[in-house]
RNA sequence: CGGGGCAUAGCGCAGGUGGCUAGCGCGCCUGGUUCGGGACCAGGAGGUCCCCAGUUCAAAUCUGGGUGCCCCGACCA
């Protein structure tokens, strides 16, 4: 390519709607440009960069012996209905109508559609296992698209799902695309993690979401430096550091004022004591049942915790007029005594609590030495705190630490849970019609490419890891008007070209420094300077966008160290 | 969904106490000089001042309503 003939808008401003580097970056580099919220135009430089990253993705998917398909966006809600996600999905779902005013939604996940074309295809164990992926415009009508093109409402996904006979399969096809995930990153020369993680709306019995490590990651890594356990935020477990003082003698229970003192800081500064030895009461409605969770105070509630030990599809905090109505106290005195008509259940790091500090449903007013069963009573002791950096490792008891990432891969192991909705079900060896067991994997395409930024980039611009990179090397010929530079420049570019080297040519009419520039924001891993050192001299400057190591080639060896560079920097 | 902010040329911004032709930097076009780190000179093009209504002799500017975009929060006991 002639950078003239092509189309790469650098900026040098970046417009003030972009927040994170790699969202920056996108636009300053002429990779991107929004069209509305959370939606983008990918322009030829960003979409190149797309294509590398679909194409290492197809390789191993298809090397993993899935089966590349193609299902609609559109589509029809009788299949959502089946599976009740139709009404479960909320306003994430993107609901469109046809002229007969037939509903439709546009697919944020592919589940329903893929059970679908399963449960009529498949017909015997023989037919499996079967493993269908397809690259596509995912649709979700995200609370708010942010950071580019990190969280959009319409953007690429690759999804695959499994289909196998039983469990033990199913569980062989998971591991084939978890291997198969890590692969995928590895050559797009990412630095990333796989970890536990909540299944979430896609449900499931357990699932592994893939991060790739970078400061602006929305997500939070809770991470064993010692045993190398890993786990998402939402579904980490970890032990609090303080244990507790249940080896103190009861004291006995008092009320007292504690006037105009609502959270956890104050009441406990008013008290003189600390937020450790104070136990908090969060009151929800889950599916329409109230329920009170309680915690230590210098802990967090883990709500997606609670929600699945629930088994509830809604979990809300209780408004200020439901929790008035509920303790008969205005909001920041309640406490777990007297809490009539609702389940009470306790973080496992209360259990060992004594003595502590509770509200006492009543305006102003919390209890001092309250203990468990003599003064109230639990239904159950449960891990409900959010796990975060110094707990202790619930495996090997070292102290855990945090980290931030993004996702960009997120494997489920699903069971029954769609099958059975919609009766996929197969013909066994033993006779009998059973529901196949699914799993299913999911991979942010357009993501990667921001996450990848995100990784990779300094003061100057983007540093794209090889396999990722629009070009892999850029001849800057310096005053391309002059006819030896020319020359020069063009034979390079053309002999580059035909060896198969994915290379750019700076033809433009621009001074020195200004394509340098551009060369470094736009990111291409090497760059030849075509000059008259060149012209002259037969020396050519090499250039390094990674390591900025600079060094001169001459003519001739020119080509066969730029491809060795190359080869070398490309994961295989 | 709650809170906050912004909206003026492609991008970044100024103007705003109502007033005459709406500016600046970058970018863009023409010509010339330059040519190894975002060059210089001269000339030029480009605007529904987000939209609708109101006040007024007069609105980018004041008032009301709307829309779009961005940020924060949705962990409060």
């Amino acid at each position: 390519m002639r950078w003239s003939k092509a189309l790469i808008p650098t900026l040098k401003e970046v417009p003030a709607e972009a927040e994170i580097v790699s969202h920056k970056l996108m636009l300053k580099a002429g990779l991107i440009r929004k069209v509305a919220s959370g939606l983008y135009n990918f322009l030829p430089l960003g979409f190149k960069v797309y294509h590398k990253v679909e194409k290492i993705i197809r390789e191993e998917m298809d090397k993993a012996g899935a089966l590349e398909i193609l299902m609609p966006i559109m589509t029809p809600a009788e299949l959502w209905m089946e599976t009740g996600r139709w009404n479960l999905y909320g306003k994430e779902l993107v609901r469109v109508k046809d002229r007969a005013n037939r509903e439709y939604a546009l697919g944020p996940t592919h589940e329903e559609v893929v059970t679908d074309l399963a449960r009529t295809e498949i017909k015997s164990y023989r037919d499996m296992p079967k493993n269908f992926y397809q690259i596509r415009n995912k649709f979700r009508d995200e609370i708010r698209p942010r950071f580019g093109v990190m969280r959009c409402r319409e953007f690429i996904m690759k999804d695959a799902y499994s289909f196998d006979r039983n469990e033990e399969r199913a569980e062989e096809s998971y591991k084939i695309m978890f291997e198969a995930y890590k692969r995928i990153f590895t050559r797009c020369g990412l630095d990333f993690r796989p970890v536990e993680a909540d299944t979430g709306n896609i449900g499931g019995s357990f699932s592994h979401e893939f991060m790739v490590l970078a400061n602006n990651g929305e997500e939070v890594i809770v991470n064993c430096p010692a045993c190398g356990y890993a786990a998402n935020r939402e579904k980490a477990e970890g032990v609090s550091a303080f244990c507790g003082n249940d080896k103190e003698e009861s004291k006995t229970p008092e009320k007292v004022s504690t006037p105009g003192q609502h959270t956890v800081e104050q009441v406990t500064a008013f008290l003189k004591k600390t937020p450790s030895e104070l136990v908090k009461t969060l009151l929800y409605i889950a599916d329409g049942k109230p329920v009170a969770a309680l915690v230590k105070g210098d802990d967090e509630l883990n709500e997606h915790k609670l929600k699945n030990f629930l088994k509830a599809t809604e979990l809300i905090m209780m408004t200020a007029e439901q929790v008035e109505a509920a303790t008969k106290a205005p909001v920041g005195f309640a406490g777990p005594v007297n809490l009539a008509g609702m389940k009470i259940f306790a973080d496992n790091a209360v259990m060992k609590m004594k003595n502590f500090v509770i509200g006492a449903n009543e305006k102003d007013m919390h209890y001092i030495n309250a203990n468990f069963e003599r003064d109230f009573k639990v239904n159950k002791f449960l891990d409900l705190r959010t796990a975060g950096e110094g707990d202790t490792c619930v495996k090997c008891g070292k102290v855990l630490t945090a980290l931030r990432g993004i996702e960009v891969g997120h494997t489920f192991k699903l069971g029954l849970k769609y099958s059975k909705a919609m009766k996929a079900e197969f013909l066994d060896e033993d006779g009998k019609r059973k529901p196949m067991v699914m799993g299913c994997y999911g991979i942010g395409v357009t993501r990667i490419v921001g996450a990848a930024i995100e990784q990779g980039n300094d003061e100057t611009g983007i540093i794209w890891p090889m396999a990722l990179a629009p070009y892999q090397v850029i001849i800057t010929a310096l005053n391309y008007k002059d006819d030896k530079i020319k020359l020069l420049a063009d034979s390079v570019y053309e002999e580059f070209k035909a060896a198969g080297l994915e290379v750019i040519l700076d033809d433009r009419d621009e001074s020195a420094g200004f394509k340098f520039k551009d060369a470094e924001l736009v990111g291409i891993p090497l760059r030849v300077t075509v000059g008259n050192k060149a012209v002259n001299d037969g020396a050519f400057e090499i250039n390094v966008r990674k390591t900025k190591e600079e060094f001169i080639l001459k003519r001739e060896e020119l080509l066969s160290k730029i491809k060795g560079f190359v080869e070398k920097e490309t994961a295989k």
